[in-house]
DNA sequence: AAACCTAGCTTTGTCGGACAAACAGATAAG
DNA sequence: CTTATCTGTTTGTCCGACAAAGCTAGGTTT
């Protein structure tokens, strides 16, 4: 272990992997910023003396990574790596491993109890303006269960951006994406399920407004606790979430 | 908005990104499970009636996205997105949206905590007996710094572990890459940082063993708030977590 | 002079074909 | 039965090409 190696470890990396590699170094050490333009396809050719098909394949890697886009006319730039997209992902892989609704749900109650804290500490009075607009919509349609559950899903994103905290805010999203979707099936499932979550609603945002952490938690709890009894109203906690959107989807779609 | 459409919108995705598309949902759907091969380039080029440049591209995004893999002899194969590629892409995004250690701490004190609680709940014995064994090794190189950061990080990955909760497994992780990274600076920089953090250790892991919920919270929250303040010794919580690394690899160098 | 249009250049997406290196499987040698 | 060799496959890379879409500059219209 102590002896100092003959030679260096060689590099096998195919080309396009080099390629990259290096592009994507540009980017996290700032030499790149977000924004900036990473020159055409035939630029990184005569730079990297590589043909474009490997080029090609180096940039598809990075952008699937999210690290470079292309803006309007399909240049390439550097660019700050959507939270979103990732989370997707992150959605796709929870799904491809069969987690149940339990994990699911119990995960969600810890962030989503994190970020009222958050929310009830440091909400500036834009996020309480936005949050507050997002009720309004919901109080008009409360007898919609489809684009009431858009606005619930809406909401929490704007608590959790209400706490300041980015981390939280990434942390969160992969499992709301899944979580949330479900709000339909059980708003339409449960009569004044839509009153119940105005009104958990109301009281989040009026805990917030008050810097009330007591309350905020409070109502926060009880709203994911009707979530639960309405969910396990139509299913069962302990399905994995797969099954169980591929049995919604196919009622759905009969 | 109610108006049925005389036209089906039509597809403008580049070919590759089909490809892509299309090997995708086979596996979200599970028609292709993880582990089962893909076929080579040439069938897929038969089978898309696509050029296997375009097909190349295509498995480049998917293999980014961890969706598909190579064998040993570089054959593809459908494969269970790692979460730990994920995290590590989410570790980075975190970095270059400039998240400051604040925001860092809290959210991991929210998912240690939460992932205590639930290997308090539902750890098996086969955890216990990791965990055991990782206080062991921890107590023996409690001098080392770079061996016992390792070994700590290990500890709270086999405490989320036994929660059994996948999803809370997924979501700490990102921000604990960033996060435990640190425990060798402050170790090495604080009398007796290494005694604590073992110490800490065996509390939490006698309460797991003990069920006993509330010491297992109260000790993880000891442990958290021992870093924090070797951290702040150190460096400032309201820097971003790129700088401060930077400055560290940087003095690490000289 | 300002707005508009058109032709030409650039860039991307795709294609066909090519070749060396690495590899798997079959076959021959010990 | 093991080891070495041979042979077709497969991947990684390269070259050259072309159509479509976007950009640019110059000329045209109002």
């Amino acid at each position: 272990m102590a002896t100092t190696p003959l030679f260096r470890r060689i590099d096998v990396a195919p080309a396009y992997q080099k390629v990259a590699d290096a592009i994507e170094r540009e980017i996290i050490n700032g030499r790149i910023k977000p924004g900036e333009p990473i020159g055409t396809e035939q630029q990184l050719v005569a730079q990297f003396g590589v043909n474009r098909s490997t080029v090609r394949e180096g940039i598809r890697v990075l952008e699937e990574g999210g690290l470079i886009r292309r803006d309007s006319s399909r240049r390439l730039q550097a660019c700050l790596p959507r939270y979103n997209k990732l989370a997707t992902r992150l959605s796709r892989a929870l799904i491809l491993h069969e987690v149940t609704f339990r994990e699911l749900f119990e995960t969600s109650m810890t962030l989503e109890v994190a970020s009222v804290e958050g929310a009830v500490e440091r909400a500036t009075d834009d996020n309480i303006a936005e949050l507050a607009r997002n009720l309004e919509r919901s109080a008009a349609v409360v007898g919609n269960p489809a684009d009431l559950a858009e606005l619930d899903a809406e909401f929490h994103v704007l608590m959790a951006k209400a706490s300041q905290n980015r981390v939280l805010q990434l942390a969160r999203e992969p499992a709301a994406q899944l979580f949330f979707p479900t709000t339909e099936m059980i708003v339409g499932g449960v009569p004044e399920g839509g009153a119940r979550l105005v009104e958990a609603h109301r009281h989040i945002l009026d805990a917030i407004k008050e810097r009330d952490k007591e309350a905020g938690v409070l109502w926060t709890r009880r709203h994911l606790q009707d979530w639960r009894r309405g969910f396990e109203k139509i299913a069962s906690l302990d399905r994995s979430v797969e099954h169980t959107y591929m049995e919604h989807a196919y009622a759905a779609r009969q």
